[in-house]
DNA sequence: GCCGAGACTGTGAGCGCTCCCAGAAAGTGG
DNA sequence: CCACTTTCTGGGAGCGCTCACAGTCTCGGC
């Protein structure tokens, strides 16, 4: 920087002035610095910016899931490119952090406070998760994505509206005639889980337990559950499963037992991701725009960073209609 | 620090040696630190340390790519995970960073060698992109997954042997009696593309050029090419897919065809991921490990920013034999 | 012509750490 | 007992930057 400033013929402070928008700047100097910056090629050191300003114009995209659902859930790719496009046009940095297991979180827990990045975008933390704690005691701003069961009034998130897309789904199923509807949950420590599940209550009531059964959001895990249902409830004649990958799991069992979709059980899901079109039949499904949420928690974010505010956004879903119900 | 180092009754110059390894360091001074930052919950600012070291402990992995593909191409999945692990056991940070277009590349460039990071995990790194060469004048340690065409003799890279699973797979492909077999390739512009055309042609020589077809990995590449395919050269008994994503679009046109697999086509895939197994019949594939892939690209990583080197490791292929041949 | 309000510039201090060096203390061999 | 090495410690310097402050210069208003 001594050199540009050389270079340029003048002080380290012009050239620091240029760096940060060039307010205070004569236009000689302004042109005579730039023309310095690239004839040496010089690049600010981050870390001594960082080091001075007590900012590092970086955030944490922390995913704190146990398994490896990144791979399998097309919803955090679609998150976290949105999040990455985002910050990109403010010119900040993400960095993805994976903290599956509970030791894991511990030295994410360590690593954020240790002044690495100015914020959090915290993704698919479950209810109970230590990790929110530690990071609100360092006063480190945070945004969730989908409701932080438990931390509701404590940290900023941004959520599509689960509960009214069940609604919707559900009545969706009524209004095509059927009586016995059934529901395959997301796990039950996660908003996706737990409201989804109130909306259909919110519709139908409180269900016999035996059109109730529990999945994880994976395909496995789907099937699983809708084996699970047939068994218990031979009867029914729709299902509303919570996620589209879940769906997916559900369909192919209900085709091996014979059932004809939507004709003898109508199928429900719930994101409208790919999966949902590319199956056969299409699925009717429940759309929640992810990329708004990813800019909608940037924006939080950033928010908090600046003013320290708190703040919760909730999106609109909305029913398609495709050839399943 | 100063502040632990009151506490413990020593100077700054003690508690950085316990926070550096804690060599020449009596064992009273040790417990005495190590008491005071417990109890004055001291973390070390990265930044400052990085200032002075010249090192930030955290690394690059540079998605090189339309940002689609991570969500379809399970393949980065499985390598990011795999470099997070290994990163995150020696207690380096991986920093995410996708660069799907030429601004972006441009972009990141910068950011890269603006120090924030000791080196550089390059993946799907097409030929002929100029990042390459700019992290190269900057003398970035740089590790590519996959060969890096027209870099070879300059970066490190870790490929898993192309061209000897297309040679395994097309041999196979004919012990089984297959005489028309076509292929299916990846962009000709990557190595999987180039590599695994030229495996096919140390085995069957020449092509006749109504066998050959171009995708881009993606499912639908797969679908297009296969109907080409067909159109051109309807007496076809074999196709080699050279991704089980791109094979999965094959097997649905060719069944759509009315084709019996593998009685009337033999089909043969690459990468033995998921979908390999999921698929109906289930895809006879060349298995890659591309776990053990990322654990020896973080490691020719490290060898290259500690002792500057640069070497190439090639891992071995296998051919998983399953139903679709 | 003087004054005050900008616009612009250079300089010193200091962010929190590591590294180097000088020196004290403790151990080792003759 | 004295050299001599090895272990251990404290303090100064400085990494590359920003920020506050003091100072200069210009210009419009009275």
């Amino acid at each position: 920087m001594e050199d540009v400033a050389e270079v340029a013929g003048v002080s380290r402070g012009t050239v620091s002035r240029v760096l940060n928008g060039g307010h205070y700047v004569s236009p000689d100097a302004l042109t005579a610095v730039q023309r310095a910056i690239r004839k040496t090629g010089y690049v600010v050191n981050q870390h001594a910016r960082s080091l001075v300003t007590q900012r590092s114009d970086s955030i944490a995209f922390i995913l704190s899931d146990p398994q490896d659902r990144l791979f399998e859930d097309p919803n955090f790719a679609i998150l976290l490119k949105g999040c990455t496009q985002a910050l990109a046009e403010r010119d900040i940095t993400l960095l993805l952090t994976v903290a599956g297991t509970q030791e894991d979180r511990k030295r994410v827990g360590r690593w954020v406070t240790a002044g690495h990045v100015d914020g959090v975008l915290l993704v698919s933390e479950h209810a109970g998760s230590p990790l929110i704690n530690e990071l609100r005691t360092r006063g480190l701003p945070i945004v969730a994505a989908g409701r932080p069961i438990g931390h509701e009034r404590e940290i900023s998130y941004v959520a599509a509206d689960d509960r009214d897309g069940a609604r919707q789904l559900v009545e969706h199923l009524r209004s095509r005639g059927r009586r016995r509807i059934a529901i395959i949950t997301g796990p039950i420590d996660t908003p996706g889980g737990v409201d989804r599940l109130a909306g259909y209550q919110d519709v139908l009531g409180e269900p016999d337990p035996r059109l109730v059964a529990n999945g994880d959001y994976t395909q496995d895990s789907g099937a699983r559950a809708m084996e699970e249902l047939l068994h218990r409830a031979p009867d029914l004649d729709a299902v509303f499963v919570c996620s589209d990958l879940m769906a997916l799991g559900a369909v192919a069992v209900l085709q091996r037992a014979g059932k004809r979709i939507p004709e003898d059980v109508a199928v429900g899901g719930f994101d409208d991701s790919k999966a949902a079109v590319s199956a056969t039949p299409q699925l009717t499904t429940i759309r929640q725009d992810f990329a708004r949420v990813s800019v909608e928690m940037v924006r939080l974010l950033q928010d908090s960073i600046t003013s320290g505010g708190r703040s919760a956004v909730i999106l609109p879903t909305e029913l398609v209609v495709r050839d399943s119900t």
